[in-house]
DNA sequence: CCGGCGTGTGTGACCGTGAACATGCCGAAA
DNA sequence: TTTCGGCATGTTCACGGTCACACACGCCGG
C-alpha cells in the first residue's frame, strides 16, 4: 500500500489508529470521546495524548451515518440581507455552535412554491434535525406541511396562532405602541403602511394597528400594501401626498419610514411638523436619519437565540416554554410630535 | 417515544430497499445515481420508478463517509448583519446550491483569536471543502494559516495582494473614484473615515484614498479609523466640526456617511452646501437619505456568485481567472456639491 | 466457597454508499 | 470457431464511527 520513502498519502487518522498508537481498542478511545464514566483516568489520559499528538478529529459524517443524526440546523429564510434577519440568523449561528451544532441556510428567491420547494428540499437532504423559518410567508408554511417535513419547527415572527411552534416579538403589541404613541399625540388620520401581503409579520403589525385604531375610536384607513423597500416606502409617500389627508403614518419597518420621509422632504414639508412617521425594527441607522425616527425595538438576537434554546428543547428532549414572546419596546426619537393643525 | 399503535418508527429506505424492489443490486440503484453511462434504460427507469415510490432521498452522511467529500463550503464571516456581507451571503447560498454544494456558515463575534480559531476549528469539523472569508481581517488570515485548514479559500475583499486567493470588488480603485469626485468638484480639505483598522477593506479604501490624493497633489490629513457604524460617523462628525477646517468627508461605508450627515445638521449646517460627503456600498437605503447620499456601488450578489465559481473551479479543477475584480461604480447623488467658498 | 455484580476493556456487527473487481453475455475481429 | 473487448450487472469490501455483547477481574454476601 505505501511505497518506502514516499510522502505517505495521508488520510485523516481515525480512532483505530488513535487506538493503535494508544496501545487500547477502538471501542475504548470511542468512550473517551463520548465521556463514558467507566474508564481509568490513566487510559484517558493516554488516549487524548495520542489524540492531540495524532490531531486527530472525528468524522462528523461517519457519526453522523452509524447514529443518524447531523446536528445540523436548516435555516430558511427570505430577504437574508436584511437587517433583522440579517441578525437572527447570526444569533442563531452562535448559539447552535456553543450547542455543537450547525447551521445550514437557504434562502429564499422568490415567494414562490417552487423555489420554496427546492429550498427545502435542499435542506432536507442534509437531514437537518431542526428547521428555523424567519420571515415566514403564509406558503412556507403551507409548504412545509405538503412535504411532511418532521423535523421541530420554530418560526420567528408570528401571529400567534400558527400550527407549528413559534417565538417571536410580539408584533401585534409593538404596532399597537406605535399606533397608540400617534394617537396620544393628537393623529386622528393615520395612514398604514404594511408590508408584503404574505408576510405574517406583516399581518401581524397591520392587526396591531387595526386593533388599536378601532379600540381607541379613531377612524381607519385602509393600509396600504407595501414591500419592506425605502423604494416603495417613497413612492407610497408622494402619492399620498397629492392628497394630503393625514398627519401621520406608521410604517411597518425603518425601510419604508425613511423612504415616506423623504417623499415629505421632497414635497417641500417638514418632518415631524407637518407629518409625523413611525417605523419598525429600529434598525441601527434608526438613530441617524433626519430626523432620528421613532419606532419600535426588535431584539433580533435575543430572538435567535431564543428561537435555538427552543429548538434544541425539542430536539433533545427538555421542557422549554413552547409559545414565548419577546417584548418590544417603543423607541420615541424626533420623527413625531403634536400635529400642527 | 414510540406509543404502541403509533406508526413504525420507519428507517428511511436505503438504496438496498430500493434495489430488492427493483429486482437489482444495490449497486445498479447506487449507478443510477450517479449517472452510470452504462446502464439499461428500461433498468434505469424501473430503479427511478421505485425511488420516486419510496421517496427515496440519498443518505448524505453514507456518501460523504466513503467519498470523503462533504459537498460543505464553508463562510467565515465578520458582522453578518450588515448589508454588504449578508447579501454576498445570500449570493453564495444560492450559487452553491445551484452546484450542488451546501453552505455552512460561521460568524464571528469578536476578533480576537481565540474568536477567529473557534470558528474554523467548528467549520473544519465539517470536513468544508472551500472556505470563503468575508470581511477578513488579518488576523483571519493568520489564523487560518497557523491550523494549516487546506481547502482552497476566497476572500472577498482584499487588496490585491494577498497570499490566498481573492476576488473582490477593486476597492482601491472605488475609493480613487470617489475622492477623485470630491476634488474634481473642486474639495481641497477632505477628511477621510476608515473602517477599523484591521479590516483588509477598510485598508484597501484608505490607501485609494491616499493615493488620489497625493497623485491630484492635494495635502493630505490623517485619516480618522472608525467602526463601520453610523454611531462612530455621528461622534466623529462632531469632534470634526468643532474645528471646521474642511470642506468634504469621505466615509468609507454609507453607515458612518449617515452619521456624519446627522452630525452635520446638528451643528446646523447644511450638506452639501457647507460639507459634501461620500459614501462606499451604495445600500438601498442611501438613496433616501437626506439628501440622497452620493457613493460608491458594490455588486455584493455579483461577488457571492463569482466568488463560487472561483472556489468550485478549484475543488472540482476546471480553469477559471484567478484573481478577478468586479469594478465598482460612483453614484452621484446629493450629499456632494461644489464647496461654498 | 461460590455466584452475582460492577468496573474496565475488547470483539464483531452494522449504518448507507461507492469503488474495485468479478461475471455473463454478445458481437466483432482473427 | 475462438478470442477479445465492451456492456450491463452483481459481489465484496472499505469508509469511520457507535452499539450490543462478551469477558476478565475483584469484591461482597450468603
Amino acid at each position: 500500500m505505501t511505497v518506502p520513502g514516499e510522502t505517505q498519502r495521508t488520510r485523516a487518522p481515525s480512532i483505530r489508529d488513535v487506538a493503535r498508537l494508544a496501545g487500547v481498542s477502538h471501542q475504548t478511545v470511542s468512550r473517551v470521546l463520548n465521556h463514558h464514566p467507566s474508564i481509568r483516568p490513566e487510559t484517558k489520559q493516554r488516549v487524548l495524548d495520542v489524540m492531540a499528538e495524532l490531531q486527530y478529529k472525528p468524522n462528523r459524517a461517519a457519526r453522523a451515518l452509524v447514529t443518524s443524526r447531523s446536528r445540523i440546523i436548516g435555516i430558511l429564510s427570505a430577504s437574508s440581507e436584511q437587517y433583522g434577519p440579517a441578525s437572527s440568523i447570526a444569533a442563531i449561528e452562535t448559539a447552535a455552535r456553543a450547542s455543537g451544532y450547525w447551521i445550514s441556510t437557504a434562502s429564499l428567491e422568490s415567494t414562490d412554491a417552487a423555489s420554496i420547494a427546492d429550498a427545502l428540499a435542499h435542506l432536507a437532504a442534509q437531514r437537518i434535525e431542526g428547521l428555523v423559518v424567519i420571515a415566514p410567508q403564509v406558503r412556507v408554511l403551507e409548504t412545509l406541511a405538503e412535504m411532511s417535513i418532521d423535523v421541530p419547527i420554530v418560526t420567528l415572527q408570528s401571529t400567534g396562532d400558527d400550527p407549528v411552534r413559534a417565538l417571536s416579538v410580539d408584533q401585534i403589541a409593538g404596532a399597537r405602541m406605535a399606533t397608540r404613541h400617534l394617537i396620544e399625540q393628537g393623529h386622528r388620520a393615520i395612514y398604514h403602511l404594511t408590508g408584503p401581503q404574505d408576510w405574517i409579520e406583516a399581518e401581524a403589525r397591520m392587526r396591531g394597528f387595526l386593533d388599536e385604531m378601532s379600540e381607541q375610536d379613531v377612524p381607519t384607513t385602509a393600509p396600504i400594501l407595501g414591500d419592506w423597500t425605502a423604494d416603495f416606502g417613497y413612492h407610497a409617500g408622494r402619492e399620498l401626498l397629492t392628497v394630503r389627508d393625514f398627519t401621520a403614518i406608521f410604517a411597518s419597518n425603518d425601510q419604508m419610514a425613511l423612504g415616506v420621509m423623504h417623499a415629505v422632504r421632497d414635497a417641500g414639508l417638514d418632518v415631524p411638523r407637518d407629518v409625523s412617521i413611525i417605523g419598525f425594527d429600529d434598525i441601527p441607522e434608526a438613530a441617524h436619519f433626519w430626523p432620528p425616527l421613532t419606532t419600535v425595538r426588535q431584539d433580533f438576537a435575543e430572538l435567535g437565540r431564543r428561537c435555538v434554546a427552543l429548538l434544541l428543547g425539542d430536539i433533545d428532549p427538555a421542557a422549554i416554554e413552547h409559545h414565548s414572546t419577546i417584548a418590544p419596546e417603543l423607541i420615541v426619537r424626533g420623527s413625531t410630535g403634536r400635529p400642527a393643525f
